[in-house]
DNA sequence: AATGAATGAGAGTTCATTCAT
DNA sequence: GATGAATGAACTCTCATTCAT
């Protein structure tokens, strides 16, 4: 058991720490700014050992974009999935998302630099926009929401409102309560059936 | 005067050129890909001489946002200077601006190129955040927007929508006009005085 | 005994599918671009046990080459023992070294990679050229061959008529029976005695 | 006149010595021991330098080897051109080649390489080839040769008998003469009408 | 004896920038 | 002002070799 569970124990916390140290890395500095060395240094392994995981560079950084994309949309589905009044869904759902985005620096910034990755099958974006749509989706099968809305272009524009306001939250500082106040306020006045 | 302005047409023309040739290559094959050589066979001109206008790669490509953004921004407080009721300029205000974007292929791409630039004291979309806040501002004043949102945050969100919708719109394919719709909808809804 | 024999067999086995996937790698590929991975991978051992055997990638082709050549020495020497008259004889001798080299297409590549092996004491052509200085130096005291030339010079040459021959044959897919007739002319005329 | 040459000279200059480290270090080391550092440092020019000039790194082992063969085939069709008898004149022909071959050492090691390179058109040793084809067929015109072989078989083969006594001669380092003797006395015998 | 994950030095190539013309 | 040949630091990626298991 300990004999079977040594290696890929120790592998998966290389992997780990390789991911870790090419968020931060990537975050920071961008992706050309960024070089497998430092990656290299920062995971406390060598530079070969990254391309055992990934083919390239740039399959390093939809590495990832995916990592960080799923775990805002988890924590974005788990909040839209409490069984209270949409009124009162939305600081929730925008809250969870605002806050994730404020305890995760690197996201906001990773999110930009999705345009260079290698992604095999889904597009910077794509995995939140799909949670967002399921969501939409569910709310108007349940009649909370309007239903002469398109999910998919519901979720295209939230996405967006989300991210214009991480962004200016980022750059100016501003606390994120008032953006969570603004995009529950903008959302229910749009999308609640009256 | 003919000798003094021979020299400075030329050069605007130069000046110009190359920044349409920036433009095209930058929106595509993004910034790394793009190199100097290419610009400069393409604008026609040397090397050096991209050189004595723009002292390095980076502020090239400032160059080329600020005039895409001051153009989107033009064309966005055209459209909500007009002298209609506020529940027809949405239309209007929307749809200029994807407009512009379809119009403009390059204006997408090169939004998301901003964080590479250089830029000299504003960050990358915030001329056209700018002319949103200007809107709202004057809006409220004349009593037609809610007087309970702050216009910065307001910009910010918008901003975002328009970019989601616009992603959206270049990965889909989708006509540009469903999103006007949507967006004057919602727009609408969240900040029309009631 | 059995036990003894078992694994000396299975030994010998991995020698011979280690020894035939670099001659196919190293003949299709060349010297650099076969990596040890890919020899490992055709046959079916682990890199670690190549290493057990040959102590360096050179030494592989050592051994690929020093094979390769006594193989086609054995034909040669073989081909040079018969009993009739050498007018005869040649196109035998050159006969048998052509189709062997036509039917181990192998061969041809491999001996322009010869350069790169370490080779411990004979260098690349010297095991072939061996032969044929025997060969030669045989005839000659037999009264066959004149006697006024030199053996390991004529082994030279003759060794590079066949591998000019080789060579013109594989890039030009001739049929090789017209190499072996005039290869048998000019030794012919060159070589016997009179 | 010096303006428009000044330029030129210096870029040909630069040419010629990157020419001829690359003939040293391909001949001494090989293609891939050698590295473009050690070119550009021999030349003493930039590494970038030479890029603009070969694309990549076969395409100068290239240049060399095309350079070389001009070089060989020239001195043997000069050779081959004295109108003295072909008796005489197969002396005074592989006399050339094997002093252009000693006396330019690098000869005999870069022709091993060819197979690396990026020929356009003509493979290793074709140059030389074809030069020899030439010869054969004018003197079988001029009724000098035996007109039942082919100029292309035996311009492969005669090419071959030169390798390999260049090849013998490189490593045992024996007097070139003996080879010369050798080679035009074989030629003789196969070759000439009679 | 056999394995194969890990290593890291070293390679070829690119390209922003300079400056003599 | 305009040119573009020259530069060389810096990058990504490969792969022969090792050694703990």
């Amino acid at each position: 058991m300990s004999a079977r569970q040594k290696r890929p124990k120790a592998s998966r916390d290389r992997d780990l720490r390789i991911l870790e140290a090419s968020t931060h890395l990537f975050a920071s500095q961008g992706f050309e700014r960024t070089n497998m060395s430092q990656v290299a240094r920062e995971s406390g392994v060598a530079v070969g050992t990254i391309y055992l995981r990934y083919p390239n560079k740039g399959s390093l950084l939809a590495g990832v974009v995916q990592q960080l994309e799923s775990q805002l949309a988890d924590s974005l589905t788990r909040a839209a999935g409490q069984e209270i009044p949409w009124i009162d869904r939305f600081p929730l759902v925008f809250g969870s998302m605002m806050e994730t985005v404020s305890t995760t620096p690197e996201m906001g910034a990773i999110m930009q630099l999705a345009a260079h990755a290698e992604f095999k099958g889904h597009s910077p974006g794509s995995i939140i926009r799909s949670a967002i749509e399921q969501i939409v989706t569910r709310a108007q099968s349940d009649g909370a929401f309007r239903p002469d809305v398109l999910p998919s272009v519901v979720a295209a524009i939230a996405y967006g409102m989300v991210e214009g306001a991480m962004g200016h939250m980022m750059q100016t500082g501003t606390w994120p309560q008032v953006y969570v106040i603004a995009l529950a306020d903008a959302a229910s006045r749009w999308l609640l059936a009256t």
